[in-house]
RNA sequence: GGGACUAUGGUGAAGAGGUUAUCACAGCGCUCUGUGGCAGCGCGGUCACGGGUUCGAUUCCCGUUAGUCCCCCCA
């Protein structure tokens, strides 16, 4: 084997980043600031395996959808498995949810999860192949205010975060009895004008009529000026439906824009559907938050008919909004308040013990155990910005005692050991 | 799957067909093993990789790879 000059060096795989300490303080606030909110209201956290079987997503998320079409990550285990990567949520939360019998617990359950996902696409602003998602998902009930609450909490969370410039837009598909109906309209509407949209549409007609709705191309927006809309096909039920998660915005003067064409790329989606964009689509322009209705999905999963609704929210984009937007955001660590000094073998073995007992009274220190010179060890601890410096060398360790320096002034003060942890309580506690 | 742009120490930049490849910041070391902020000096780059044009390419051309962005789709 050659012997190369340089050893290969590596990168992270394409779409996939690391989350640097300086970049912690973000994830921390936006998990802080969305969790919270859930739990108050009730959501309990659930984690799932990074890998389920593929089926599931198959069955799940839809097996023509682009997710699942092309973009999942797939491998077969030694064993023979088919497993894959989740590229969502929703339905490992609804696989566990069916096999842990959560059916038997009060109604509804309502689960949050803030997990990686994966899909192989093309990575580019906003859109990753390893991502983070926070999403809701509540489970076994119908009833409008599900939507509501979700709608709320979201909004919720997206205000507590300090975003500015954010609009809900929603929509309702219809379910199982009213959709085909339309549908079917629409997939004649657009056959008869086959020739007057752009090819990839006609595929849709043919595989996914809904989503001809939101191509942007110029010549089928024109087209979709006088297609059927989907308010005309509801049925009672889900014109109600829609009404009173309307009314509920309204009530809580959450704003929203009704968009007739807002469709969503998974299969399992009925009624309710939403999205929150961030206004500035110059530099953002996908959806930091979206989701919906899946009264289907239990069922398609192997469970009993079971009414459900969830969003989940990208939290890269939205740490991208906070950035974009200069939003303060706390800093992750403490500053520390004191640095502690050594000097020579003796004293370099009993700062260790030295520190754990500073530490444990609360007091935030830190050191520099691997340098020797006291210039050096000084120097990092103004850079530090710490109140104290705590010299403890040869002769202090002889003494049992422990030099206090102040940074700001200089003045120094030696102290017995024993007594460190309570004057620095003692002087920290000074303004 | 289609398209656009970019590639120079860790980071951010400058550079010209021939220089010892420049600067700032960060890191490490030394001046300096008992006292921080300052200063001085030093270390660190096969200028992404491969090929071509040329007396000569890090610079120009082509290819590859990677990154970024856009379409598609999505959080």
């Amino acid at each position: 084997m050659a012997i190369a000059k340089k050893s290969k060096t590596f990168q992270a795989p394409k779409g996939m980043h690391d989350i640097l300490p300086e970049d912690q303080k973000y994830w921390r606030y936006v998990a802080k600031k969305a969790e919270s909110l859930l739990e108050d209201y009730g959501f309990e956290k659930i984690e799932t395996p990074v890998l389920e079987s593929t089926d599931l997503f198959r069955r799940g998320v839809g097996e023509e959808t682009d997710i699942v079409s092309k973009e999942i990550y797939t491998l077969k285990t030694k064993g023979g498995d088919e497993l894959t990567l989740r590229p969502e949520g929703t339905a490992p939360t609804v696989r566990a949810y069916l096999e842990h019998g959560m059916q038997v617990r009060p109604q509804p359950v309502k689960l949050f999860y803030n997990a990686s996902m994966f899909r192989h696409d093309q990575p580019q602003k906003g859109r990753y192949r390893q991502f983070h998602q926070i999403g809701a998902e509540t489970l076994g009930d119908a009833s409008e205010i599900v939507d509501a609450e979700l709608l709320f909490l979201a909004h919720k969370i997206i205000e507590s975060m300090g975003i500015k410039g954010h609009t809900l837009t929603i929509n309702t598909i219809g379910d199982q009895n009213c959709r085909p109906a339309y549908l079917k309209s629409l997939r004649d509407y657009y056959k008869s004008r086959a020739k007057k949209i752009c090819a990839q549409c006609r595929v849709r007609t043919k595989e996914n009529i809904l989503r001809v709705l939101d191509c942007k191309e110029e010549i089928c927006r024109e087209v979709r000026k006088e297609a059927p809309q989907i308010m005309d096909y509801l049925d009672g039920e889900c014109k109600n439906h829609f009404k009173h998660v309307l009314e509920f915005l309204d009530e809580a003067q959450i704003p929203y824009l009704i968009d007739p064409y807002l469709v969503r790329g998974l299969d399992y989606y009925t009624r309710t559907v939403f999205e929150f964009l961030p206004d500035d689509q110059t530099t953002n322009r996908s959806s930091l938050l979206s989701g919906g209705r899946y009264d289907r999905l239990v069922d398609l999963l192997g469970g009993q008919r079971t009414p459900a609704a969830g969003w989940a929210m990208g939290l890269e984009r939205v740490i991208e909004v906070l950035k974009d937007q200069q939003t303060n955001v706390p800093e992750a660590g403490l500053k520390p308040k004191v640095f502690l000094v050594q000097l020579g073998e003796v004293a370099k073995r009993r700062s260790l013990l030295l520190f754990e007992d500073i530490r444990r009274a609360g007091i935030e220190v830190k050191s520099s155990l691997g340098r020797d010179s006291i210039k050096a060890q000084l120097r990092i601890a103004h850079r530090l910005g710490v109140r104290f410096a705590l010299i403890f060398g040869q002769q202090e360790a002889i003494d049992k005692t422990v030099i206090i320096r102040e940074m700001d002034t200089g003045v120094q003060e030696t102290v017995p050991v024993e007594k460190i942890v309570d004057e620095l309580k003692k002087r920290l506690k000074k303004s």
